[in-house]
DNA sequence: TGCCAGGCCGGGT
DNA sequence: ACCCGGCATGGC
C-alpha cells in the first residue's frame, strides 16, 4: 500500500529532482574510489557523520585493508583500531567482516559475481548479513552495484512527512515504492535525488519549525 | 556544554 | 508488531 498523502497533487519525484538539481547542481555522490570503498562507507556511515567516516577509510587505505580479502583475514579487534574515528568501531569492525565473509564464502571474493545478481536478489543477500539493514543494503545496491534501487533514510521521511506527502509512520518499503514507482529507469536520478535529500535534510526542519525560510521546495512539492 | 550524525541489532513487552 | 537501550567518535 502506498502511504496516504494529504497533498492535493500526486508526488512527482522526477520534478522534485529537477528542482534540487536546478537549485544546487549535481551532488557528486557517492564519494568513493571503488565499489568496495562505497560498500565500506555505507556501513561506516551508519548513524555517523561522513567526516568521521573519511578518517576511518583513510586509515584502512593506509593499512592496505580496504579490500575484501584483507578484511576477511584481519582479526576484528585489529580492524577496529583503524575504525576508531568513525565511532561504534567494535561493532562496525564486526559488520565489515560479516560483509567480507559473505562475499568470500558465497561469491569467491568477487564483487563482479555478487553484483551479477539482479537487484532483488542482491538486496536479499545483503539483508542477510548481520549489521546490514535496508538503508545500508540499498545504498550498496544503488551506489556500488549501480542497481535501480532508491535509498530511503530518515531525512527522506522527514522531508516528505513535513510536506504532507507521507504519514510519519510510513514504512520503509512504502516510501521506497513511492520513488521507484514514479522515477524512470534513470540511475543518475536515483543517485542524485537521494544525495540531495540527505544534503538538504541536515538543516531542513531540524527544529520544530515546520518550514525553513530558504527551503527550495517551498511551494513546489 | 549538550546534541547530533546518511542505522542496526537484540531483548523485552 | 512495536519499543528501547546500546553502540562511540568528532564537530558545531
Amino acid at each position: 500500500m502506498i502511504p496516504a498523502a494529504r497533498s492535493r497533487h500526486p508526488f512527482d519525484p522526477a520534478a522534485l529532482h529537477r528542482i534540487l538539481l536546478n537549485h544546487y547542481g549535481p551532488s557528486g555522490w557517492w564519494p568513493g574510489e571503488s565499489p568496495f570503498e562505497v560498500m565500506v562507507g555505507a556501513v561506516l556511515t551508519q548513524n555517523t557523520a561522513w567526516t568521521n567516516v573519511e578518517k576511518a577509510i583513510a586509515n584502512l587505505k593506509a593499512a592496505s585493508l580496504l579490500d575484501v580479502v584483507a578484511i576477511h583475514a584481519t582479526p576484528s579487534d585489529r580492524l577496529a583500531a583503524h575504525l576508531r574515528p568513525s565511532g561504534y568501531y567494535n561493532i562496525k569492525a564486526r559488520r565489515l567482516k560479516n560483509l567480507a565473509d559473505m562475499i568470500m564464502g558465497s561469491f569467491d571474493g568477487s564483487l563482479e559475481r555478487l553484483f551479477a545478481l539482479d537487484a532483488r536478489d542482491l538486496r536479499g543477500i545483503l539483508l542477510e548479513v548481520n549489521g546490514i539493514g535496508k538503508e545500508t543494503a540499498d545504498s550498496i545496491c544503488c551506489y556500488a552495484a549501480g542497481k535501480l534501487v532508491f535509498v530511503v533514510d530518515a531525512y527522506t521521511r522527514r522531508i516528505l512527512s513535513r510536506h504532507g506527502i507521507i504519514n510519519g509512520d510510513a514504512g520503509y518499503d512504502d516510501v521506497q515504492q513511492l520513488f521507484e514507482g514514479s522515477l524512470g529507469p534513470d540511475l543518475g536520478a536515483y543517485k542524485d535525488l537521494h544525495a540531495h535529500l540527505v544534503y538538504i535534510g541536515k538543516d531542513y526542519c531540524r527544529s520544530r519549525n515546520p518550514m525553513c525560510g530558504e527551503c527550495p521546495l517551498k511551494g513546489s512539492v
